[in-house]
DNA sequence: AAAAAGTCTTTGATATATCAAAAAAACGAA
DNA sequence: TTCGTTTTTTTGATATATCAAAGACTTTTT
């Protein structure tokens, strides 16, 4: 059924890529604008550790849908920029928890602040229920492949 | 108002990252399971490619939604695998036309054919007429940031 | 207790993305 | 023609993602 495989083509670069990415670029623009000097990969670390401190690496891994090296590179620079640091758990010793340090304390604030307006501007002309059931497909899709 | 911050926050995660990287990451495995050793992005080059042959670097970045110096690296290494050539073109010197070679002309059926399967698999339970509201919210996203 | 299996993290190799800057060619205006 | 600007591509530096393999520690099994 070509007309299907068309729809289905046009879809995979519209999910993979396009809006995503945008968003992804201009946060970041919108960072550096503002004299913010982190990657959007590390504020996603960020992001998690702000709703609850002191996650394992392991357990970034789940919240960020990144792999086990990715978050060892990552920590490893956010350690450098001296926003959070690594505590061996006392309970469990293979394990690092990853805890905030002050200078990410103060960036709480400002970036969530920049992360709403750059999803203000992404998201005008789009309904609240448009919103919903993007969220649902893509949570659809992910499911179906996870 | 935080209800709203809230829903923005999910739908960030949900469009920058889960479903596209789940969707990127299926494909890539596909093609390993069928024995192909090219990378996602080398092959959202060829299919672009597929469309219409002997693109210029500068063409295939705005079709591609890539900057110029990922577009460079990624023919540099499809020209390592002698997927495609460079022809300077005789029009504008400063041009690189983007052609493929016969290898790249045999893997479009069946790379196309595992694409459109890990499509199948990544929307069931999704219908028509879903698609085609992702599809639109997408774009509008894309084109409020571009 | 010792061996086996499992979990969490790290390392190495390779590919891609981004920013900034440079090189090469084309174009336009004085 | 020559200078300045624009366009196309490349290079360098740094950050991230992925796969495979290894290291460190725990838990389970015998």
């Amino acid at each position: 059924m070509p007309n299907n495989n068309f729809r289905r083509g046009e879809l995979y670069s519209v999910i993979n890529g396009m809006a995503s990415t945008a968003v992804a670029r201009r946060l970041q623009k919108n960072f550096r604008a503002a004299g913010l000097e982190i990657t959007i990969e590390q504020w996603s670390i960020l992001y998690h550790l702000w709703k609850e401190d002191c996650l394992s690496q392991q357990e970034l891994c789940n919240r960020t849908f990144r792999d086990k090296p990715s978050i060892t590179r990552l920590i490893d620079n956010l350690e450098k920029l001296k926003l959070v640091k690594r505590v061996s758990s006392p309970e469990d010793k293979r394990i690092n928890l990853v805890c905030l340090n002050d200078g990410a304390k103060e960036l709480q604030d400002i970036t969530l602040r920049i992360a709403n307006e750059t999803m203000d501007e992404a998201l005008i002309g789009v309904t609240r229920d448009e919103i919903e059931m993007v969220k649902n497909v893509l949570q659809k899709v992910y499911d179906n492949l996870k």
